[in-house]
RNA sequence: GGGCGAGUGGCGGAAUUGGCAGACGCGCAGGAUUCAGGUUCCUGUGUCCGAAAGGAUGUGGGGGUUCAAGUCCCCCCUCGCCCA
């Protein structure tokens, strides 16, 4: 890494911190997720509503030192490089969410304690803003607390109290016991107290109240914001709650007859920004704030460097060890890979007590911590990381390995990656052609995944700058589970079912539908499917139940319909008594034929399309035309019979295969190419259109192809219903859509 | 509270994206084969009226655009997911 001229006149200690810095793997003290239950640390991603996302543990914040990979560093690309790809865009949102970029400005209002900072999307409202909220944790709170009430305190804001440090004590208190999802779902009641302080808005000298509410949180921005009620709800809420002043610095519309008004218009009651509009204005105020030192634009992200460190056994060794000062060293590449060391007990340390802290296991291989090793100044001992990677690390790049999995010399040889993976044009990120998950991966492994891919290609290994160049999320396979009275999950296996209610033992239980797991104690195994029809009917009963991205709970009352598909095709092409091949080398007869070409386009599509059912369909149209045609003739002739098996394989491999063999193939069907329908057939010459009277079908008329729209209409006038249907009528209109249909329009 | 997605027969689901709603399968009913059960085969099956021909009605509810709406627009209800 280049140091600049600057840092490096500093000496060692600032050239290491500038380096810190910059590293992409690097150790902090931060507030980390510490889950007693699991006995480890979690990134932000593994909390959800500040439950742990495995398990809905408690998770308690508290700083330690770890291990975090910077990809804030990232973030600008992480969010530019989703537009191109091929991913639903429910996923693309749940990660431009998470990255959350927001453009703005800091804004710094002086006051008795200091600077205040705060940070808004809304610069260009700053004329507006007529108070400032402090979340009860920031750390100004203190200091901008006064002794007494300044004279004047409406007794509205002082929430009862005789001081402004008894009110901020017992507002803090109860803010302390709302959770941040109360804290911000409860909108209808706003709540805070004055600390006694005013500041300073930069643009117009005013002084401001400073307050402290709970629907502001330390979490987000600086903690601080510039309340401007009159572009804002919720800061029109909490100003008519506090009988604070509002003004509007956006003309809304004439027909506005709403509070806070959030649209777009010319600034007003706002001095030199007056008739400009929000964007210009906002970048005005920018300019004018970074001139006079008050502030300045930036960008902000919500998403946070990743807590890379854990305390599991089951995880990949840092290939760092330690010197006698505690300074992390990098292991040398000829000592890679650093193994996990055999050790008798790799459980994690758990508790209850939200007290304790994260105890690596792999404190106990007490001859593996140490080690000897010569890092240039001789042998010496040093101390390994006892900290794991997060399971994450390794589905980070698995996918690359994958392409070239026995090589020696390398992760992956550049001209397999190209092949596999590399960028089909310019405009194209590259990455594989199709990667089917679940949408839990939203913003964990997909994000993960997406950060290394991208390092990896800064660093030269990879033409492709994306994993995943096509996303597909499946839908789950959701089984019923049941819950006792104390809404506890109970093994679903055991529950049975009597009179339409659910009892496990005596006591009754409440029935829903969930993805199977641990967690609703529900999974259903497809053993007993597979044991009593086979692996080809279950692979296609679940491919014909519906759309591949589709959540449905798992039936099997149906499966006998695909079985028996298999088994009539099975009779269409084998003579059930002798076992011999009923394929016969005559020619298709023209019907035939165009049903079976209809049928691979069909498929094939499907296929592409993901939409396996509706291939499953088409085939069991193909086959019940087959089976009608040749099921008692001498046999099925093999123009149909080998695209059928073809376009079955995906779907059945076993049975195809067989019957592949069965009708002369030594070699697998795997070798040959799917089939493509011929247009020749897939062209027809007759089309019969509904015929319709005032957008009701009254009969249908046979015409030939791209019959001209009178020769149609006048077809249509002899069909018997529908001349009834026009009779004593006026014909007002005539609409005819080619090969499609024709409409007239009557009074 | 905000955003996204979904809602179609008794059930799972189709519908070339504005053009015959219900493909295909399950289930159900009737029939054939069978000593019988199962298997297999044929026929029917959205709802209502009708013996039938046929007619009316119908894609969560209400309104709208259109010759034509499951599909597009507005409001509402329910469910799912995500964010706060």
């Amino acid at each position: 890494m280049p140091i600049p001229e600057t840092v490096r006149t500093q000496g060692d200690a600032a050239v290491r911190k500038y380096q810190d810095d910059h590293r992409l793997a690097y150790q902090a003290e931060v507030p980390v997720n510490w889950c007693p239950a699991l006995g480890t640390v979690l990134a932000n991603e593994e909390v959800i509503d500040g439950k742990s996302e495995r398990g809905g543990h408690p998770v308690v914040r508290m700083p330690l030192r770890q291990w975090l990979l910077r990809i804030t560093a990232y973030a600008e690309r992480l969010l530019e490089d989703l537009e191109p790809l091929n991913w639903s865009e429910s996923i693309k949102l749940m990660q431009r969410n998470w990255i959350g970029r927001s453009t703005g400005a800091s804004v710094r209002f002086a006051s008795a304690a200091g600077d205040i900072e705060v940070f808004t999307t809304r610069p260009d409202t700053l004329f507006g803003a007529t108070y400032a909220v402090l979340a009860p944790e920031h750390p100004l709170v203190d200091a901008l607390t006064t002794p007494s009430w300044p004279a004047g305190t409406p007794a509205l804001w002082t929430g009862g109290h005789a001081t402004p440090a008894e009110a901020v004590d017992e507002y803090r208190r109860a803010a302390s016991r709302r959770s941040d999802l109360e804290r911000q779902a409860d909108t209808k009641t706003k709540t805070g107290v004055f600390t006694g302080s005013y500041a300073t808005n930069p643009v117009n000298g005013t002084d401001i109240p400073v307050f402290v509410a709970d629907y502001v949180l330390m979490g987000y921005g600086t903690g601080a914001i510039m309340a401007v009620p009159g572009q804002d709800q919720r800061d029109w809420d909490f100003a008519e709650a506090f009988d604070l002043p509002i003004i509007r610095t956006v003309q809304p519309p004439d027909d506005f007859d709403g509070k806070a008004y959030v649209g777009t218009g010319p600034a007003i009651n706002s001095e030199f920004l007056d008739g400009v509009d929000v964007a210009p204005a906002k970048e005005r105020i920018i300019a004018w704030l970074e001139e006079r030192g008050s502030g300045e634009g930036t960008v902000t992200y919500k998403l946070r460097d990743w807590l890379f460190s854990r305390q599991r056994y089951w995880g990949e060794p840092f290939p760092i060890v330690y010197d006698e000062d505690d300074m992390p060293i990098a292991v040398p590449e000829s000592e890679l890979p650093v193994l996990l060391p055999e050790i008798d007990d790799y459980e994690p340390v758990t508790s209850d007590d939200e007290n304790s802290m994260p105890e690596p296991p792999l404190g106990r291989a007490a001859d593996w911590v140490e080690v000897e090793l010569d890092l240039g100044d001789g042998p010496k001992t040093y101390r390994r990381e006892l900290n794991t990677m997060p399971q994450w690390a390794g589905s980070c790049w698995y996918e690359l390995r994958y392409l070239d999995p026995t090589n020696e010399d390398a992760f992956i040889d550049p001209e397999v990656e190209r092949y596999w993976m590399g960028p089909a044009s310019t405009n194209d990120t590259g990455g594989v052609d199709l990667y089917v998950g679940g949408v839990e991966h939203a913003v964990l492994h997909l994000l993960y995944a997406r950060l290394w891919h991208k390092v990896l290609f800064d660093l030269g290994y990879l033409s492709s700058c994306e994993p995943f160049r096509r996303l597909y999320n499946q839908g789950y396979i959701q089984a019923a589970a049941y819950t006792d009275e104390r809404g506890f999950y109970v093994d679903a296996t055991s529950v049975v079912a009597k009179d339409g209610q659910f009892f496990l033992g005596d006591a009754e239980v409440t029935r829903e539908f969930g993805k199977m797991g641990k967690s609703l104690k529900n999974s259903v195994s497809p053993d007993e499917m597979y044991d009593r029809y086979g692996a080809d009917t279950l692979r296609l009963y679940e491919m014909f139940t519906g759309p591949l991205d589709q959540s449905r709970p798992w039936d099997t009352t149906a499966v006998v319909g695909v079985y028996r598909l298999l088994q009539r095709i099975w009779r269409l092409l084998v003579d059930e008594e002798t076992g011999a091949s009923r394929v016969v080398d005559v020619p298709l007869d023209d019907g035939s034929r165009r049903v079976l070409h209809r049928t691979i386009d069909a498929v094939r599509l499907g296929m592409e399309e993901l939409r396996f059912n509706v291939s499953v369909a088409k085939i069991t149209e193909l086959n019940n035309h087959l089976t009608a045609v040749f099921g008692d003739a001498e046999g099925t002739p093999r123009e149909a019979a080998e695209p059928l098996v073809l376009i079955l394989a995906p779907l059945a491999p076993h049975i195809a295969e067989e019957l592949w063999a069965s009708m002369g193939h030594e070699r697998s069907l795997a070798w040959e190419a799917f089939p493509s329908a011929d247009p020749t057939w897939l062209a027809v010459d007759e089309v019969e259109l509904p015929v319709q009277v005032n957008g009701k079908v009254r009969g249908h008329v046979t015409v030939p192809a791209g019959a001209a729209d009178d020769a149609i209409e006048q077809a249509a006038l002899q069909v018997d219903r529908v001349a009834a249907a026009l009779h004593g009528k006026q014909v007002r209109r005539v609409v005819v859509v080619s090969n499609r249909m024709i409409n007239f329009v009557v009074t």
